[in-house]
DNA sequence: GTCTTATCGTTAGCACAGCTAACGATTTCG
DNA sequence: CGAAATCGTTAGCTGTGCTAACGATAAGAC
């Protein structure tokens, strides 16, 4: 008979994880307005970044947003010089995002910047809560996961 | 000299925090939107219905937003009958919200909507791994409350 | 080899959230 | 009483999210 108290321990869950991500997006939020990205630019930049040239519908897909928003947030990229498009020689439809040397760069220079901050609160825990706080980053990126596998 | 490394582990951090909040937010809204409520409505709205009669500026304040925005914000949930503003009898430039038992309603099924989806995420985890998404989502809290006090 | 259907990305148009600047109303203080 | 500060609102901008509709290209039917 713990299925009462594990749904209670979930709600409780679902709340704080929902309250502290809403509540670190605004504080990230503000140094990320610094170098001119908006979270969103910001995430979708990092995928194009990291995961190389992209379409633009697996942009989407990446980023859990309809394709006329990724659109627009690659138009936003592109307007910047952080990203170009480029068609694709086999399949005219697909439309191929680049990030430029310069899209690299302000990736670089932003996550140094988020980071400042996140590190002086850092400083503030042990090495053995800092772990813990990855853990917990771990579970909830296999619990996102998971959840958009169910769909 | 270990600084090197743990400023490394908190850049890792930063960004795995950073992108786990903006992915989990995208799919709780989902859920949230069944009941009519965006991430914003739904965090103010718990606000007023825990935090009891709250001003509109104390309200700005709690979700880290400026007057005009939380203005608009209350507008909506007044017209939707889930909040009302009352004016203070001693200080009338103050505006006081008030959740209505509508309100109250609205905010318990959207929890309980909400959990449903994380529950069904949460049982492929162990109880030791709960209890440690739960220390996790602890720390996180301290985190983003120590940020806020640096400013 | 057409012709139909499906897929991809864009455009148009809507709602909402965030901001700054400016303003009226009220309170507080000199 | 009059000047300054505080509170909330309004106006106007930018950006993000959506659906619906559309052109262009590819894939499949016949």
């Amino acid at each position: 008979m713990t299925s009462r108290k594990r749904e209670r321990e979930a709600l409780a869950l679902a709340d704080q994880l929902h309250s502290a991500a809403i509540h670190l997006l605004r504080h990230l939020r503000k140094e990320d307005d610094a170098s001119g990205l908006s979270a969103p630019r910001l995430s979708a930049l990092s995928v194009v970044v990291f995961g190389g040239p992209v379409t633009l519908g697996q942009l989407a897909n990446a980023e859990q947003v309809k394709p006329p928003t990724m659109t627009r947030i690659v138009t936003g990229l592109e307007k910047d010089g952080l990203v170009r498009r480029e068609g694709d020689a086999r399949d005219g439809r697909l439309t191929k995002i680049h990030a430029t040397p310069k899209g690299q760069k302000v990736l670089m220079a932003g996550r140094a910047r988020r980071v400042e901050l996140l590190a002086s609160a850092v400083e503030g825990l042990s090495p053995t809560e800092v772990a813990e706080l990855g853990r917990g980053a771990q579970l909830l990126r296999e619990l996102i996961d998971s959840m958009r596998r169910a769909q």
